[in-house]
DNA sequence: GACTTTAGTCACATAAAGTGACTAATTCGC
DNA sequence: GCGAATTAGTCACTTTATGTGACTAAAGTC
């Protein structure tokens, strides 16, 4: 990724990891090997034979040391737009991670969403592309859950959602969608959060969707 | 688009034009140069400092002699598979043109997407990806409306979203949520069609939305 | 033990979607 | 000309889904 030289590069593989941090959204980045005062999302020329989910595969092992469970092209940004590398393409994904497990190599770190330090036009429409992606496909994909622990209580899930949708959701609305989209199970265990009634821990069901009637349409409950 | 020779092509610009033939979704492609039993999507390398979505219209002019008025990024497709030219990865655009104007430039065709040809694998898995894009944006585009003339009677809408769903729609609930959605707006034109009762002429309306509340959601409209 | 805080549920009001039947305007066959 | 057939367009009613406030439950705080 560090290798500038190569001005063979056509084309790189970008990576943007998202996480929920601290009631935020929070992308990684990585420290500019020339300038280190600068930032950018991690990136990757492939090799030969490459492919480019497995290439985006191990830019994001490289950063996080795991892989993550999720991950989805985002799209091709070319348009002139400057990039870190010499490439006049990159191709970018999406890969979430839950916080708790999501501890950075040495020069990578989290900013917040609305917080970014300077990055290239390029990468910029990348982050761009990845928060459309994700309001697109909220109610497609297990994009919550993959934000969160194995278990989570339903409050979690539920403020998880209010922070991917920007709104708040009304509770008695959230958990009868919940229960008809038949996503989530109730495990033994419950928590107590200091004050206030305990929570049951949940975890996120993949079964097999009984009837995909409608699926989950969250998007609609505004409070 | 022919440059077979160059072998420093490194990403190659493949557009899935798309249109609604005979109550059926069709698609067109190029006799391929080389083999002239062989057909592909057309494809070019873009030129220096071309950007994608322009590589992307020049392409979709050269099949068709005009540029059509709603192109979107399908995504990148590499992963080893093969292409038509040497390039280890294709960005690939999803076109959609009204039947009534396409008329296809010499050497071009259009073919049922039930009864393609035999195509690479790559360009079979944009193919694959052009459908999925329709089915999934087909509420938030007005993907239906540019398959269709300007003017086109409701039931002609409803057909297309029919065909585009893979399902039947009930006639008043389609119309109460196109009502709902404020998409369309009367001519002062009816069609006689032989036999029955002459339809109003309706035009796409792309007018403000009057509070997006909820958008269209016709895909919920099972007969 | 009274008050606060968070979890979890219920019941009812409102809105949207599903559905069959109806009226309207035309062509076709005779 | 006239009734059957065909397609357009609308209505009214039923069923489902969503919006919402208020309720009970179980903990901590003082």
């Amino acid at each position: 990724m560090r290798d500038r030289s190569s001005k063979t590069a056509s084309y790189t593989v970008d990576v943007v990891l998202m996480t929920a941090m601290r009631n935020e959204l929070a992308i990684l980045l990585v420290r500019n090997s020339g300038d280190r005062e600068r930032w950018s999302l991690p990136w990757r020329v492939p090799q030969a034979g490459e492919s480019l989910d497995f290439a985006a595969c191990r830019t994001a092992q490289d950063a996080l040391g795991e892989s993550t469970d999720w991950m989805e092209q985002i799209g091709a940004f070319g348009d002139g737009k400057r990039h870190p590398s010499e490439a006049d393409v990159s191709v970018s994904y999406l890969g979430l991670v839950p916080h708790e497990t999501a501890a950075p190599h040495a020069g990578y770190a989290w900013f917040q969403l609305a917080d970014l330090p300077t990055l290239s036009a390029r990468q910029r429409a990348m982050v761009e592309g990845a928060s459309r992606k994700i309001e697109s496909r909220l109610d497609q994909a297990p994009i919550a859950f993959r934000l969160l622990p194995s278990t989570f209580t339903l409050s979690e899930l539920q403020h998880m959602y209010e922070l991917l949708l920007h709104k708040r959701l009304h509770k008695a609305s959230f958990r009868r969608a919940l229960q008809a989209a038949w996503l989530v199970e109730p495990t033994e265990e419950w928590r107590s959060e200091g004050r206030g009634r305990p929570a049951q821990l949940f975890r996120y069901l993949p079964k097999k969707r009984r009837r995909p009637h409608r699926g989950l349409r969250f998007d609609f409950l505004s409070l």
